[in-house]
RNA sequence: GGCCCCUUGGUCAAGCGGUUAAGACACCACCCUUUCACGGUGGUAUCAUGGGUUCGAGUCCCGUAGGGGUCACCA
């Protein structure tokens, strides 16, 4: 068989040219020893997963902090899964949460293009190439065919796929092949798989440590029958010529690591170190069964839903960082000043199993990463959240800089010796100081009518915005004690019987009358922020109410 | 079903043959506090299971169970 010519036959491709071409093309990378080149190739489908972060972070890490190169590729080799407008998501939702790449799509670089669809000359030469090496074959299989021998198979209980006996095309002559051709049949390109099952080896995983791998044996699809290469082989092609050095993905990519292997081999390339990670996982509120967090199921396994709630990027990154490598959090601590990529990440701590993911840890790192701004710097996250996600009313509250500044200062604790870690979210601050803009509408007391009427009542005759925080607490005291609230709290907990309740119930109904919530900081400050008149107001327009 | 991976508290997890089995989140209690917080101290709670190996096992070996992944002209 002139296999030269089937080559040719097979794969008409104008633009290929000798192999030499590409090793001269993309050349060995002039880095350090033991720099990095990792990648983020995620497919255009217009969703980010909060999974895509998570890996796309410890690339990141391992790239830049070896003094590698961290770039982005679009694995675009699917055109039915293709969305419109897909690459400036993954692009802009990665920037947000400060994943910087170094080169690849919308980006530059040497080694490009960085678009799958766009390096269909190096895929063909390359297949062109194995199919001249007797290692690859056309198949012009139909899905009906497929269809029965894997039937077979699994009524025989067989290996399912395409691989030795059941590897028809493998065994067609010249003759049949070029009347296949000529006959017009559709027909994909296959590998001509050397592997065997029975053979296992041993593979050292970044990630997961030592595992075993049993050979490939499956002649897979290395170019659809539209010429477009299948991510396998895709990939073995890419991160050959864009110089990686280490593949982090997915677990869900273990499996087909055989084929990966294979086809490294097969092409005569060098193989990368691979790290596959797990993903991230949450229990079911249905059925109670642990699992992948779901783009279908769960809105915070999207990207944008921390973008909605006004999640700082900072603190997500922090969050998955202490999954990550959970000897972070430590460091952390230690060191709460340190900006994070001072922290030494090392891909062999890496947890083994799928970690849970947790909102209320999340919610934990965000107050500390909040509670590190600055009161502009606040103001400037939270009307960023607004001007998108936020209502008409909300975006208001940001006219009056002056205003904003002076809340913030107060609600963050800035100045005192604790800050105050009150906020989560820009979303929640937003809701939470809304008091200040407008009269609260909804207050529940815990006292009765009554008490509550007589609380409000004497502190609105007595209270003035000129009092400092002693002479406020004072006139405070004085209604309690006027109603048998005590005021001492030691005598109070001596005796509990004794009184109706003690100051600290009497703060709170004012301030439920105030701000219409039972936490909130220094109310005495509030009262003067908002001023005489509007405190005395809401003071007594509760007690019309009762 | 075949193959591969995983299994320490409610959650994230340290541990790599001898520890009172770290730490963080959550929860509870107390302390600090003139109101709300912040902060501090302490507490509840974990080695999936059955066999080995060993003077000694969370740590090594085998089995079992449970969970996850994967078996496409999708990535």
């Amino acid at each position: 068989m002139n296999l030269n010519q089937l080559a040719d036959a097979l794969i008409p491709d104008e633009n290929v040219k000798p192999l030499q071409y590409y090793e001269e093309k993309y050349p060995l990378r002039p880095l350090e020893k033991g720099a990095q080149v990792t990648r983020l190739a995620p497919s255009p489908t217009g969703f980010m997963h909060l999974g895509n972060l998570y890996v796309a972070l410890a690339n990141e890490r391992l790239a830049h902090q070896s003094g590698g190169v961290l770039y982005l590729r679009i694995e675009d080799t699917d055109q039915k899964r293709k969305v419109e407008g897909a690459v400036k998501v993954i692009q802009s939702s990665l920037k947000y949460f400060g994943i910087d790449f170094d080169e690849g799509a919308e980006i530059c670089g040497e080694y490009g293009p960085y678009y799958q669809q766009q390096r269909a000359e190096v895929y063909h030469a390359y297949a062109k190439e194995l199919i001249r090496q007797g290692l690859a074959y056309p198949c012009f299989c139909t899905e009906e065919e497929m269809g029965k021998t894997r039937e077979y198979q699994s009524e025989n209980k067989l290996l399912p796929g395409y691989y030795g006996e059941f590897a028809k095309c493998r065994s067609l002559s010249e003759e049949q092949i070029y009347e296949n051709l000529k006959a017009g049949k559709p027909y994909v390109i296959r590998l001509k798989s050397q592997g065997d099952v029975n053979v296992k080896h041993t593979f050292h995983d970044e990630i997961k440590g030592d595992i075993t791998v049993t050979e490939n044996n499956q002649d897979v699809v290395i170019l659809k029958s539209d010429g477009i290469p299948t991510y396998h082989f895709a990939h073995a092609i890419d991160d050959h010529f864009v110089r990686t050095t280490m593949v982090i993905r997915g677990e869900e990519w273990l499996a087909s690591l055989p084929i990966h292997i294979e086809l490294f081999k097969v092409l005569g390339f060098r193989l990368p170190k691979y790290g596959h990670n797990c993903s991230i996982q949450k229990i079911d509120e249905e059925d109670g069964a642990r699992r992948k967090l779901s783009k279908r199921k769960d809105p915070e396994a999207s990207l944008v839903f921390y973008r909605e709630q006004g999640y700082h990027p900072l603190a997500v990154k922090t969050y998955l960082m202490t999954l990550l490598n959970s000897n972070f959090e430590e460091w952390k601590l230690k060191f709460p000043d340190k900006p994070i990529d001072e922290f030494k990440y090392s891909i062999s701590k890496m947890g083994k199993s799928g970690a849970l993911f947790d909102l209320s840890k999340l919610n934990d790192v965000s107050k500390d990463v909040l509670g590190t701004l600055t009161a502009e710097e606040m103001f400037d996250f939270m009307q960023e959240w607004a001007k998108t996600y936020g209502t008409d009313a909300q975006r208001a509250y940001f006219t009056d800089r002056e205003y904003l500044l002076k809340i913030l200062t107060l609600c963050m604790g800035i100045g005192s010796k604790k800050r105050r870690k009150d906020f989560i979210t820009a979303k929640q601050a937003v809701e939470m100081l809304h008091y200040f803009f407008e009269t609260p509408t909804s207050r529940v007391y815990r006292q009765d009518g009554d008490t509550v009427k007589a609380i409000l009542e004497g502190f609105a005759a007595t209270y003035s915005a000129a009092d400092d925080n002693s002479v406020w607490f004072n006139k405070v005291k004085a209604v309690a004690e006027g109603l048998n609230f005590a005021v001492d709290m030691k005598a109070y907990k001596a005796n509990p019987e004794n009184y109706r309740g003690n100051v600290s119930d009497v703060a709170e109904v004012i301030r439920i009358a105030v701000t219409g919530l039972a936490n909130t900081p220094d109310l005495c400050t509030i009262m003067q922020i908002l001023g005489e008149q509007s405190a005395k107001e809401r003071l007594l327009s509760t007690v019309q109410s009762l």
